[in-house]
DNA sequence: CGGCCTAGTGTGAGCGCTCACAGATTGGCT
DNA sequence: AGCCAATCTGTGAGCGCTCACACTAGGCCG
């Protein structure tokens, strides 16, 4: 014994030897065996409190944490859950993810992102690929194109996949924001403020989102007995919108125009603007998303508001149902849309009567 | 032997079995060690090219993929990267995020997220403790809180941490914007437009952020001589920037805003506008970020990009020299920024008129 | 022509955990 | 007191891989 003992004994919570505390070191230091070490770990029931009380100490002490690694090499799961998408940077993909993760957490799981650069079969089969080789235990796909089911069919069966705004794939669970119904409530609302007719910019064409809010804004029209104008498409950019802004300023009776997202609504708006045109005298606008910034642009924009974290939410319960954590097999989730309605779209009356002394239109 | 033989030895690509195959199982069809498997795996020079050859037909015939779980058992590596981050929806920690994500692939790491709901010492723990129990080969923490620095200073030496905009924590490595630099150069240029003074809207008072960006403001409003005008807060959000707006409209000797983000900048823009001051005619106004909408802001807004991209990149290089892989230990770096000037700030010489022609301003 | 080096390959142990089962303890009842 | 069931705890194997080392076969030198 040496003069000053204790000395390595001393409360530190830390271990003095190289390798982190194992499963064996807290047996040891309990006085049990590994294997109940394992139970408290597990939460068996079939383990006495005061026992299950000195193996927590023990853990503490050593400051012990599990290895996952052995854990999942012979559970085979790894608590890992896969998410693929493109570009995080979007609002809804970046809002999307955000729901997803949280929603993990709660059920005890690790996110692992895969992000696209760019959007097409090869890139996306590499993102698949990459994250089976981590052997994650579900994944989620934010595919909006409709191209994207093709690689996810491969691995239809090996895992569970749950797919988001990657419309109905045969076989595949699914998660999408109503977009037919978000496009409907932006037309009708429209028509309701007394646009004669409704003009669309949309969504690139192999989106599904955009075949979604076209088919949406096409149904309403059909229902209110209106020919749908011609179709603008956009690339859900700000500068696209203003394009697409400079095109309508152009055209004759142009009442009301429905924009497939919010930032194309921003730069359409400006386009008005620099024609002189006013809204919501002239021409009514309603966008899509509602993104933070959707009630401050000029004039404050209607739009319909997707709720990016039930998607998520959704998208993990669906997740966790084919793994067999959850409930029932469902395996179609649509979250609902909301018209948040603001200026863009709403004439006082007094405006009202502006735009009727204005040259009459169709 | 059964008649039409030959049917379960078609060349099907995948297993019969239930369990997925293993090193012992390519060896064993290779003809060769399961040690010889291992080797090529991991590219081991010594050997024989036709033993190599043999051994790939193998893993791909029998569609083996190495177990990670087993591999990080044994080398206490996991090859994933853990990221922390608060709030992935803004426009800041998504860009850098995807960035991150892009640098990790390529250096072979997978990327593990946890996002903060709430920005405090708590929450941020627990990420760590969570990421940690991943056990993770390093982190990336997105932390623009001073605080967070308390957090990290814990897990100091255990694991390698790379901060961004963390400030200079001593000890951590860090990787930060140039904020200081972009404030400077957003007021000189502000100040070289005919502005009489600055205003400033900055970011919440914790956000290490704004602390550069306020600095750079009061160092270039010092070196210019002038004396800086009364802080004004806000909190990022185009709300803040819109209250901040119809404040700085009641002041009066307003000649020019630099505002610290995009976001408020154009809350603020709506109420300028609302207020009947024109921008850039009565007003100068600059951001910060550079989002992809701030070009179609009405007016279009002068502001300062930061290069996120590179930011993730940097991150992802300082980490990878802790961790051992990277060239030599660089503890901190720093990203430009850069101006990017468009209506908001400049008048144009018709429109300087149109001031001059209004009531003097001191 | 025996020794020795090198390139290529094989052998066995062990990483830290869980699973299936075997063994030890306890208590209730006859 | 004796026995059985129920409860609690321990034992050993094995998950799939890498590491350290042992081995084999050629080729070259003295």
């Amino acid at each position: 014994m040496v003069a000053s003992g204790g000395r390595d004994s001393s409360a530190d919570s830390v271990r003095v030897s190289g390798r982190p505390a194992n499963i064996w070191d807290v047996a040891k230091a309990a006085g049990v065996s590994h294997q109940t070490v394992s139970r408290v770990l597990n939460d068996s029931p079939s383990v006495r409190p005061a026992t299950r009380e000195r193996v927590l100490v023990a853990i503490d002490e050593l400051g012990y944490r599990r290895n996952p690694a052995a854990r999942a090499l012979v559970t085979r799961k790894s608590q890992t859950l896969g998410v693929v998408s493109f570009d995080t940077t979007l609002y809804g993909p970046a809002s999307t993810l955000y729901g997803i993760e949280q929603s993990a957490r709660e059920a005890g799981y690790f996110v692992s992102v895969a992000s696209l650069k760019s959007i097409d079969v090869v890139s996306m089969r590499d993102a698949l690929e990459r994250l089976a080789e981590q052997s994650v235990d579900g994944l989620v796909v934010i595919a909006p194109l409709r191209e994207a089911g093709d690689a996810l069919a491969e691995l239809r069966g090996k895992l569970p996949v749950v797919v988001v705004e990657g419309g109905s794939a045969p076989g595949l669970a699914s998660v999408s924001v109503d977009q037919v119904d978000g496009g409907r409530l932006a037309t009708r609302h429209l028509l309701e403020q007394g646009a004669q007719n409704v003009h669309h910019v949309s969504g690139p064409a192999d989106w599904l989102e955009s075949e979604g809010r076209i088919a949406g804004w096409r149904e309403e029209l059909a229902q209110a007995g209106l020919e749908p104008p011609e179709l603008l498409q956009g690339a859900w950019s700000p500068s696209s919108g203003y394009a697409a802004g400079r095109e309508l300023a152009r055209m004759k009776d142009v009442s009301a125009v429905f924009v497939a997202n919010d930032q194309m609504s921003l730069g359409l708006l400006r386009a008005f603007h620099e024609e002189g045109i006013r809204v919501p005298q002239d021409v009514l606008v309603a966008g899509f998303d509602d993104v933070p910034e959707a009630a401050y642009y000029t004039p404050p924009l209607t739009t319909v508001r997707q709720d990016f974290a039930q998607v998520g939410r959704r998208s993990i319960e669906l997740l966790l149902e084919q793994i067999g954590e959850g409930p029932g097999p469902e395996s179609h989730a649509v979250v609902p849309v909301e018209l948040i309605v603001r200026q863009s779209s709403v004439r006082s009356s007094m405006q009202r009567q502006h735009l009727r002394s204005r040259p009459a239109k169709r």
